[in-house]
DNA sequence: CACTCAATGTGATCTACATCACTTCAAAGT
DNA sequence: ACTTTGAAGTGATGTAGATCACATTGAGTG
């Protein structure tokens, strides 16, 4: 059977055998359990996280006290605080595992080095970014237009396993509403 | 006096003068005048803009006839509606000239036959796709975050004289608020 | 120069959503 | 098994901002 990580890389770009035991000997595999944390706000991430199994939410909380979710992440997803590991500078944000959760991570310096030597896989990571970019103006594209249900009905449809995986007041958190207006939604 | 694109690009690597006319010659000039578009919904998108010198905005219409601001271009900044012509779909977006505007575009084939002659480029693109991604980044936590007027502020902060060049209602489209609350905001 | 239209401000009202308060229920910890 | 804690629903009330309506001003055009 075929690493899951293999797969996922070879739906952008084709690797031989040999290829995928170099790319996958950058990685480290690490097992956290529910409620403990990968990333705290503050510190200079330098690594980024490919979830093997679970569930994660990279979050920040206001100055009022309030918590808004900006991802979730589940199998076969990348997470990190993305400014903090591209500039090197202090994370925003903070990623909990929300599940028990088996993850692979990459540290920034295995990660220059690999696509240093192999650029195809400075290609695979480059249309991520791309996909990436994409995604996050879809979404300013929806906090925008979409009313409060309309929102929720998306999430709903895009990502219906999420609504069994995660409690709603996490949800509400994340489409920028609070738990009691998204209780009442579901009319 | 050097070519205002060569300055933006050596902001990231830097080219001798032959790369430079190379690069520049995968580009052509366009000149538009205020309220003529670059870019209209439907369309599939082959360009990418650089703005040498001018306004513009990409924006969208919604269902109710509301027109909601995703960007605004200025001198030095790259415009286009990025999944449109990374993904060779149909553009969401629209782009109009607020001012007249004096535009370079490199075609979707031109950009690719630069990248794969010249690896520089390509980093070029990566890295600016990656600062694009840690912008929208950073408004999403912000439209979660902030207040209409912590919004506002933090605008008029970044960008100052955005207000002195397009109208009050455009402002207001893209903070997503009535231009009325707008108007009422500068207590 | 006259006319039209866009930009902006401001009042009056309406509404979606936040906030606070309380209850029920199920899951986790001891 | 008992206790504590968190998730979720729901009522009452407050409020930011939308919407509608109208006035003023300045710019653009025939």
């Amino acid at each position: 059977m075929t690493h899951p990580l293999r797969q996922h890389i070879e739906e952008v770009i084709s690797l031989t055998d040999e290829e995928f035991d170099f790319v996958l000997s950058h990685f480290k595999q690490i097992n956290k359990r529910k409620h403990q944390y990968i990333i705290q706000e503050g510190e200079i991430v330098n690594k980024e996280y490919w979830i093997i199994k679970g569930c994660l939410k990279s979050y920040f909380v206001d100055s009022t006290g309030k918590e808004h979710i900006l991802q979730f992440g589940i199998e076969n997803w990348w997470i990190t605080d993305y400014e903090s590991f591209v500039k090197q500078t202090k994370s925003k944000t903070s990623i909990d595992c929300i599940e028990d959760s088996e993850l692979l991570y990459i540290s920034f310096e295995n990660r220059d080095k690999l696509t240093a030597q192999m650029h195809k896989m400075e290609r695979f990571w480059a249309k991520k970014s791309k996909i990436g970019r994409i995604a996050l103006q879809n979404r300013i594209l929806s906090l925008l237009q979409n009313s409060t249900k309309e929102k929720y009905d998306l999430l709903l449809d895009q990502y219906p396993e999420l609504f069994q995986r995660v409690p709603k007041k996490m949800i509400a958190a994340y489409l920028g509403v609070s738990r009691e207006t998204l209780s009442r939604l579901k009319s």
